[in-house]
DNA sequence: GACTATTATGTAACTAGTTACATGAAAATG
DNA sequence: CATTTTCATGTAACTAGTTACATAATAGTC
C-alpha cells in the first residue's frame, strides 16, 4: 500500500539538518544561497535532501517574503476564443517573468467578479488583470484598502482609475464603421453582443452612434458567439428586411454570420458587406475572407502581464498602455461607388 | 502619494488581539468559529478588524492547514477552443469546491510540461490536471516523490499510471470513420494535428488504421487549427487530389476545410463529405452544418475537477472515468448508396 | 453555600521556513 | 608571532497564523 504522507510525515528543513548533522540556516543556505556553504558541507546537505525527498514548503516561504509569486486574471469566459488568445500570451510572459497566473471567469457579471476576485486574494493573489471598466465599488474598494495593484485590459483609457493596458474599443469601432462608409455603405446593420456590463461593447455602439449623429440607426444584439451571429443574420432574413453591410462589433459574430449568408445564398460582399472586430486567426480562412479590425490581444496580454508583474515587484504603478487597432481588409466588403 | 505599504504595515492578527484588547487565540477564533466568542467580545473584534482593514496571510494559514487551495492545469495551449470550454467547466466548478485554478500551457511539449509542473508544485498547488498521456518520467517521478494528485484529461484508460478522466479517443475516431463507411464513402482522407507527443491524435489515427486493416489508407498532417484545416484542403485541392469525404480528427480543422471548400466551389456533401471529431458549439452553425462526433468535454471538466478536489482533501485516488462520445448527424456527410 | 458543569478567554507551543547576529576557526596581514 | 580579516556555521528570533491546554468566571445542581 502506499503510504498516504499528504503532507504530514513529509520531510521539513529540521528534518534535513538533523539527517545532515548541520544546523537549519545551513539548510536554508543551501537553498537560497549555496556560496556561502562550504563545498563538503553543500553536497552533504544536498544529498539529504535528496535522500529524504525534501520539497521547500511554497507557503513557508511566503510567508516570510510576504510573496507568493501568484497572479490572477479575471476574464468573462474561457468558452471562446476571444480571451484565450490574450491569457494565453499573459501566462507565457508570466512564467518567464517567475509568476503562476490564477484564471477566473465572471460571466460579465460584477457581483461574481467581486466574489471570484475575494476568493483569489484570499487565497493569496499579489494582483489582478481585470476585464474592461465595469467593476463593484465593493472591488474597488478591496483592491484599495488591501493595496492590491489591479490592471484592467480590453480597454484604453488614460482617465480610468486603474491602468488600463489594451485598445481603443471607440477608435476601433470607428475604423470598423469608417471604413463600411467609405466604401459606400449607407444602411449599416450592428450586430452586437450584450451590453449589460459589458462597457467595450458599449464603447463600440457610442462610436457608431456619434458616427451616426447620435443614434444608432439599425441594430440588434445577440448573444457573443458564433451561435449568435449566425442566428441574428437568421432573424434579420426572416424579417426580410434588406441592407447594405452587417457591422459585427466581434468577429465571433461574423463567423456566425457568414455561415448564415451562405446558407441563405447571399453573395458576400455582392449581395452585402459584412465586418467584424479582433481579427482572430480564423478570420482569414472564413468563406470569404473576412475583412475586419485587427486587435493586437496577444501584445496586450504581454504587456499586460508585464505591467502588472512590474507593479507588484517594484511597487510602481504603470501607465496605461494603448496598443494600437488597425484596419484589416480582405474580402467581404464590397466598394459601391 | 499613496503609502506603498504593500506586505509591510498591513495589520496582522497580533495587531487586531491587541488593538481589541483580546489574545490572538480569540481573534483567531472570531475568523474560524466565531460561536465560542461572546458576542460582545466578538463585535468589538470584527470592528477592530474593520478599521484596521485587516486581511488572513494566505501563507500562514496554508502553513497551518498544509493546505493551498490551488489546484493546476496543464493543457497544450489556450490558443483554440479545444481546452477553452474544458478549463471554463473545470473553473466553474472548482471554485464552488473552494479551489483556485492556476492555468499553465505547455505547448504540447512534454519538457516544459515538466518546468511548468515543477514551478507550479514549488508554488504550492496541491494536485494537477494533465492533458493526455505524453509525460516526461521526471514528471511522474516528480508525482510520486511529493505524493501530488494528479488526473489526466482528454482520454481514457484504465490502465494508465493516472486517473483518466475524458473521452475514448479511440471509439470516438472509429465512431466517426464507421459513420463515413456505413454511408459508403470509400476513399477518406484523413485530416490531423501533429502526432508528436499528441497520444489522443495517434489513437485517432490508431482506431482509423485498424479499420482500415492496419494501415491509413490517405491522410495529412496539418497544424490543429483553422487555418491547418483550410492549408490542408488547399493542399489537396492544388494537387487535384480526389477522394470520398474528408475526416478532420479535430472540429477546428474541419471549420477551415469547409470554409476552403466553399471557396473553391465545392458542394458539401455532393462532392464530398466532410466530418469533425469534438462537437464544438460552432460546428452547429457552419456551413453546412458539420457532422461531427460529440466529446461531452464540459462535463469531462467538471468531472475531473471534481476527481482532483476529491483526492485532495480526501487522499482517495478517484477511479477512471469515461464520459461517452456520440455521433451527432448533420448535414456534411451524403449517403453514397 | 459547596461542588460541579459550562462557557469564555488567555498562554504558549506549535506549523516551516528566513535571517540578523554571534561565534569559532582558519587565513591574511603587520 | 600577534592581530585583524574573512569565511563557515550555529543560535535564536523573527514571519502570521492555528490550536491544545490552562484558567477564570459564571451558571446549574444538590
Amino acid at each position: 500500500m502506499s503510504q498516504p504522507p499528504t503532507q504530514k510525515n513529509r520531510a521539513n528543513l529540521r528534518d534535513v539538518a538533523r539527517e545532515a548533522g548541520v544546523s537549519v540556516a545551513t539548510v536554508s543556505r543551501v537553498l537560497n544561497s549555496p556560496a556561502l556553504v562550504q563545498e563538503a558541507t553543500r553536497k552533504r546537505v544536498q544529498q539529504t535532501i535528496e535522500e529524504l525527498g525534501f520539497v521547500r514548503s511554497a507557503a513557508a516561504r511566503a510567508i516570510n517574503s510576504g510573496r507568493t509569486q501568484i497572479l490572477g486574471a479575471l476574464v468573462p469566459t474561457l468558452d471562446n476564443d476571444i480571451f484565450a488568445i490574450t491569457l494565453n500570451a499573459m501566462e507565457n510572459r508570466l512564467v518567464e517573468l517567475g509568476f503562476s497566473l490564477v484564471v477566473a471567469t465572471t460571466d460579465e457579471d460584477p457581483e461574481k467578479e467581486t466574489r471570484k476576485a475575494k476568493e483569489l486574494l484570499d487565497n493569496g493573489v499579489e494582483g489582478l488583470v481585470l476585464t474592461g471598466k465595469s467593476h463593484t465599488d465593493a472591488l474597488y474598494q478591496m483592491l484599495e484598502r488591501r493595496y492590491v495593484p489591479a490592471v484592467v485590459i480590453s480597454c484604453f483609457d488614460t482617465e480610468y482609475r486603474l491602468p488600463t493596458i489594451g485598445y481603443d474599443n471607440h477608435k476601433a469601432a470607428a475604423l470598423a464603421y469608417q471604413h463600411l462608409t467609405s466604401c459606400g455603405h449607407e444602411d449599416v446593420v450592428i450586430i452586437h453582443g450584450p451590453t449589460e456590463y459589458n462597457d467595450r461593447t458599449q464603447a463600440r455602439l457610442d462610436a457608431i452612434a456619434e458616427l451616426q449623429g447620435g443614434q444608432i440607426r439599425r441594430a440588434v444584439e445577440t448573444e457573443l458567439s458564433v451561435t449568435g451571429g449566425a442566428q441574428a443574420v437568421r432573424n434579420l432574413l426572416d424579417q426580410g428586411s434588406d441592407c447594405d453591410a452587417l457591422l459585427c462589433l466581434s468577429d465571433v459574430m461574423a463567423f456566425g454570420a457568414l455561415n448564415e449568408l451562405n446558407r441563405a445564398g447571399k453573395s458576400v460582399p455582392e449581395n452585402l458587406s459584412v465586418m467584424g472586430i479582433q481579427d482572430l486567426p480564423a478570420a482569414a480562412e472564413t468563406y470569404p475572407r473576412l475583412t475586419t479590425v485587427h486587435l493586437p490581444v496577444q501584445q496586450m496580454g504581454m504587456q499586460a502581464a508585464e505591467g502588472i508583474a512590474d507593479w507588484v515587484v517594484h511597487q510602481e504603478r504603470p501607465r496605461p498602455i494603448e496598443v494600437q487597432s488597425t484596419l484589416v481588409k480582405r474580402e467581404t466588403v464590397a466598394n459601391r461607388w
